[in-house]
DNA sequence: CGGTGTCTTGAATACCATCAAGTCTTGTGG
DNA sequence: CCACAAGACTTGATGGTATTCAAGACACCG
């Protein structure tokens, strides 16, 4: 049986490059999010009758992919660091990025249940995540009522942002879907404290084509917007950080409507 | 406490119009697919100690609300009988149809976990309902494996319902959009045994105005695309009533990509 | 230095929205 | 049952938005 602690030396990978603290979940940026903190307590509270999950630790360089529709059928990965995309491929070759992982994320809370996920997990920069036996884990939730509520807000933040998602490729121009998106990440990284505010900036790993692929626009179009809100003094991107500098201005761009 | 027979009575609008089978669990079209067969044997089950959970039926009118954002925290509805959709309304007046509810659908999973719906279920047909108390649904579903499981499945549905809602979206022309729409229908309607075969024909209550919200589209739009279709004798619309045609036709521009 | 990947820009084009009639349905009250 | 009104659908003209195509600027790297 793994535990957190050997977990950490589970690495595929060259063990040099890899930094412990990278999967240690005290130092998790979405420690308090995620669930490896619940299933560490879940594995505390039982060791009575020892009941602990199978997980192992693992690295994916940028641009690799994590995972594809039919692999891992029984392995729920969670994000330890860094940042992927959940991705829909169409035959013709054009992409749909479905959503955003962050560190602390689930790929799904659906993968719970065995569904086989019909898109593939892309490796936006360099991403160290965890992967849990499906059925423990499965099994672990339905014991453990605070597990099991930290799942049920977890689905229905993730059905959130996926209606929200749905509005905005329905009903919203290219500049509003491009500014929802980014307010929706500061959202997201500020809960993990992964924002520098006043100004507001953060590092920003997406390419122009990662946030095409995201809003249903093309790279170029992306890059008109983006030059745009540059232009109008709302935001500036280099060295892959962004800042927004006018956030009320971008703020009403995002709400506008 | 209500039972399954006695909530046939407690039902608002006139009498006379409302028929028992409306409501009855064994009638209902979605029975296979719903979740008040599996409450109902739940009942049976904890008879020992009775644990019923508290639930009614209710009737509305074709084109009226049926909940709005802040209605009914802890109720959780499920469709009986007709055609509802959840729709998102922007301050300007435009709006998303999030998903269409047929019989035996729950109006979302999140529900069970009290999440704050940000958008509205109106009735498309006339709509018969019925609505389970949350907290009560809720401890039933951790308590029954077996209702549990239906859950599930009914969660990861309705997430994969939504990712390909968002890549249709995001990806497909107003063609595509509009056959995947009617193809997703006739799949659903087929395993309520809703539809007709050779050739396909089934009751079709939409509006051009619910496809056009459906997929992001102007009405105009739609109208367009539907008479190109009819013109191309793939399929046929009147009297509320739908027929594919060419169903290989249809099948290949709704897969196209 | 060439090679690669990213970003930018402009022009041509396809797609869809908007606008404006006009026709056809559907529902309602007399 | 008819007359009328409101809603639903159709059609064509026009314009805007986003895509596609093509070319060039720039940085980074071996």
């Amino acid at each position: 049986m793994l535990t957190l602690m050997n977990a950490q030396t589970a690495i595929c990978g060259s063990a040099s490059e890899l930094d412990k603290k990278d999967f240690a979940c005290a130092a998790c940026l979405g420690f308090d999010l995620n669930i490896c903190r619940a299933a560490a307590e879940a594995e505390a509270v039982t060791r009575a009758r020892p009941m602990g999950i199978h997980q192992s630790g693992h690295f994916v360089p940028a641009r690799r992919i994590i995972s594809r529709e039919q692999d891992q059928q029984d392995l729920v990965p969670v994000i330890c660091s860094g940042w992927a995309a959940a991705i829909v491929t169409l035959s013709d070759g054009s992409r749909q990025i479905v959503s955003f992982l962050l560190p602390g994320d689930m790929v799904s809370t659906a993968m719970l249940f065995g569904s086989r996920p019909f898109n593939l997990i892309e490796a936006i920069t360099d991403v160290r995540y965890r992967t849990f036996n499906r059925a423990e884990l499965k099994s672990l939730v339905c014991k453990q009522p605070e597990l099991f509520e930290k799942f049920a807000r977890a689905w229905v933040e993730e059905k959130s942002q996926a209606n929200q998602l749905i509005v905005d490729l329905g009903r919203r121009t290219a500049e509003e879907r491009i500014a929802r998106l980014i307010m929706n990440l500061v959202d997201r990284l500020t809960k993990r404290k992964m924002v520098r505010g006043e100004p507001v900036e953060f590092e920003f790993p997406l390419r122009q084509h990662h946030i095409a692929d995201a809003t249903g626009l093309t790279r170029v179009h992306v890059s008109k917007v983006l030059t745009e809100f540059r232009r109008e003094g709302l935001i500036n991107i280099n060295e892959r950080s962004l800042t927004i500098l006018d956030l009320n201005g971008f703020r009403r761009i995002a709400h506008m409507r």
